[in-house]
RNA sequence: GGAGGAGUGCCCGAGUGGCUAAAGGGGGCGGACUGUAAAUCCGCUGGCUAUGCCUACGUUGGUUCGAAUCCAACCUCCUCCA
């Protein structure tokens, strides 16, 4: 194969385009298709750029905000881009760098987790206008594959003995997990969805995660060889922790876009509670501050790191629930862990009649999200994690009565050292 | 086509009839210490309308008072033979 990869970070060496070097700047680069040609491609004017999305859950969680971020820097810098929802795709489920086979959804689920990743990805990229962002779904065109047809004109460009030296699917292999023939044909659906959005749109450059680099060669080379049209590809890096760890779990679950799946201020939480190390790569990585700006805060020491913090919290607040989100996400942030709670917007509202008969103080916590079952709820408030108005309640059948409201009809809640919130009953 | 081995909780991995909601580790969460950080120490870590009930050791049946553990069939993988 013709195709060079790069490292992850590798500072390249005199690039002509614009958006490579700010890609690179802000860290978005994993590897790409031969550097040189895309930079000569995105250096001769705009392109036309996609990101895919499968639609395995209701919301997109954090680590689908960097090939976001990276369509974003795109599309400022006079690029067009197209999301693709994979209405066709999840119907297969990508066994990409998976031991196991995905459960398989049903349309109905699939149409509406489209519907819910559609609202955040609406926020990240702008839609509006004759140039603005393009939002596609996969199943328009491979829904309307017959079998042999599809055999024939692509079956026939692909090899069984390619496809099996992909690290995506070989690592299945090795851990000697089933890899069906349904999901082993991912990667040819994929590769068709760019090929199809080259001839449709004239779509040059496919960006995804870092293990979708499998499939994004797979449609470079099916054009290539198909249309004889010269196709580019980049991933960007595995969202991590510097610890190592894999990122996007948290408490109770994913770290999710969607403000119903997690609140702005759950949202803001999670990246105030970054930990000093990675601090300056989030900055680079999630926020469009300027690159000084972004060198300024990570240089803090100490304690004044959390200023920073609070930046990259409000920054990609503002990014994913829009700058009034962030702006009262702050607040809540500053009111709660610093005194003065009555200026703050409440960070959870439920109806008061759940009140009339006293609610249980674990019926609470599972209702705003500190606790993703009574059980878990449970042990929190037995383990002496639990406070309620700032007093520890380690009593489990406690329930919270209209007793139990400041003046303001709102109460205080606090899982641990980092999980606060403010619930109003009206 | 034949013979043998394997499939455990979020992950890795022990367990070969009751004491097993299943050792140990990782991860996660809570407590102490801090700066809403890291490191360290301690605790918790299936669900529920909860002194009990339900679900769980590849799947489906069976033996037994009782099964992750025994038997049968099936699925998937590995090794050897043809």
């Amino acid at each position: 194969m013709t195709l060079h990869l790069r490292e992850a970070g590798k500072p390249a060496a005199k690039l002509r385009s614009e958006a490579l070097q700010v890609l690179f700047e802000r860290g978005l680069v994993n590897q790409c298709t031969d550097l040189t040609a895309l930079d000569d491609h995105l250096a001769a004017g705009p392109v036309t750029v996609y990101a895919g999305f499968d639609a395995t859950a209701q919301s997109l969680h954090v680590g689908h905000l960097m090939p976001l971020m990276a369509l974003r820097w795109l599309q400022k810098l006079g690029h067009r881009p197209i999301v693709v929802l994979g209405g066709g795709t999840t119907q297969v489920g990508d066994p990409s760098f998976r031991n196991e086979t995905r459960p398989l959804l049903e349309e109905r689920q699939i149409a509406a987790n489209m519907a819910g990743i559609r609202q955040s990805i609406e926020r990240l990229v702008d839609m509006r206008g004759p140039d603005g962002a393009l939002l596609v779904d996969n199943a328009e065109w491979l829904t309307e594959f017959k079998f042999l047809e599809f055999l024939r004109d692509y079956g026939s460009k692909f090899t069984v003995n390619r496809m099996l030296t992909f690290d995506s699917v070989r690592s299945r292999i090795e851990a000697q997990s089933p890899l069906t023939v349904l999901e082993f044909c991912y990667m040819m659906l994929q590769a068709v969805d760019f090929l199809e959005l080259a001839r449709r749109h004239d779509c040059t450059v496919q960006i995804g995660g870092s293990d979708q680099w499998g499939n994004i060669i797979n449609g470079v080379e099916l054009a290539r060889k198909g249309d004889g049209l010269s196709l580019h590809g980049l991933t960007v890096p595995l969202l991590a922790t510097a610890s190592g760890a894999k990122m996007g779990k948290s408490a109770a679950g994913a770290v999710w876009l969607h403000p119903e799946h997690l609140s702005p201020f759950g949202f803001w939480q999670f990246w105030r509670n970054t930990a000093d190390a990675d601090v300056g790569r989030f900055l680079r990585l999630f926020t469009e501050l300027p690159i000084n700006e972004v060198d300024r805060l990570s240089a803090l020491k100490g304690a004044d790191l959390n200023e920073a913090k609070k930046v990259l919290a409000t920054q990609v607040t503002a990014v994913v629930h829009g700058a009034e989100q962030a702006r009262a996400a702050l607040e809540q942030g500053e009111a709660l862990f610093a005194g003065g709670r009555e200026i703050a917007d409440p960070t959870h509202t439920l109806p008061l009649a759940r009140l009339s008969d006293g609610l249980g103080l674990l019926e609470l916590l599972v209702a705003i999200g500190f606790a993703a079952s009574n059980g878990e709820a449970r042990r929190l408030v037995a383990g002496g994690g639990v406070r309620l108005n700032g007093r520890v309640i380690e009593d489990t059948h406690r329930r919270i009565k209209a007793g139990d409201l400041a003046a303001d009809d709102r109460l205080a809640l606090a899982v641990g050292k980092r999980r606060k919130a403010l619930v109003s009953f009206s």
